[in-house]
DNA sequence: ATAAACTCTGTACCAACTACAGACGCAAGG
DNA sequence: CCTTGCGTCTGTAGTTGGTACAGAGTTTAT
């Protein structure tokens, strides 16, 4: 049997970034706020992090990259790290989370809409009055 | 003639918040951070509003829902306050922010499709074991 | 040996507000 | 005239999700 190492896994935090993307100082935040466990230190106080450390943050970026605050993933950490979910409660999570996301694509399709109907508008002129400046201020001193 | 007053325009911070629907605290802000003039003030130190200043505060609640930060609503203020644009200017802002506001849609849908594919994988039992979560975090210990 | 690169801690900063605390002011009812 | 209750005043702190130092110590490469 070979003596190599069974886990390839220690990792000081700038490993760690590289490896998530994550931002170094963004690892040290979630240890800060309790999203990411307190690791191991060398002796002269270097964190080390290992594979759990690694899919956790992995998690916490998949969930932020969805949308979900601090508090929804912290929230579903606790739900993960006790096992105490059903599929059910995941998915409502899912579908709430997606109510929210579908709102922001709404308020940001009307502000496309009003911004593409002013630009529509306007002349592009070099001339000292705007049709959108009209619109949005009328009677500017 | 009549002797009505020409301007029925003078106004509280409270008053003004009501007409605009803004925060009164916001209207204080905005004054802090130079957006809106310092209004005059009666002898007791009461913020005094006119129709200039309701004016102004649309402006930049209207510019505000169409998405522009503060630092844009200052300089689209500078703009119009000294005269110093023209059309083909501010259709250019208009047209560049129109651009930040679809990467923000496409952020958003893409948020949206990988939600939607996450739900339409979970049965919503009452299992305690649910593909999102194996999808989001594989090996979750 | 020494320079470069990394890490440590704590703190300050960003947007864009919002929410107090504690002290006044003002108008109306009794 | 007095009280009660609301509005307003100031300044400061909190929010979300990080990012960016300063100044010190550590490790690595040459």
């Amino acid at each position: 049997m070979a003596t190599k190492a069974v886990s390839i896994s220690a990792m000081t935090r700038g490993q760690l970034a590289a490896q998530t993307g994550c931002n170094g100082e963004t690892i040290r935040y979630y240890e800060k706020i309790g999203l990411m466990p307190d690791p191991s230190r060398t002796a002269a106080g270097y964190r080390i992090y290992n594979e759990a450390h690694l899919r956790r943050l992995s998690f916490i970026m998949r969930l932020r990259a969805l949308g979900f605050t601090l508090e929804e993933v912290r929230s579903l950490l606790g739900l993960v790290d006790s096992h105490a979910f059903t599929c059910g409660e995941i998915h409502a999570i899912t579908i709430e989370h997606l109510a929210v996301v579908r709102q922001k694509l709404a308020d940001l399709e009307k502000m496309e809409r009003s911004l593409d109907k002013l630009a529509a508008k306007c002349s592009g002129d070099a001339v000292p009055e705007c049709p959108i400046i009209d619109d949005l201020y009328p009677d500017a001193a």
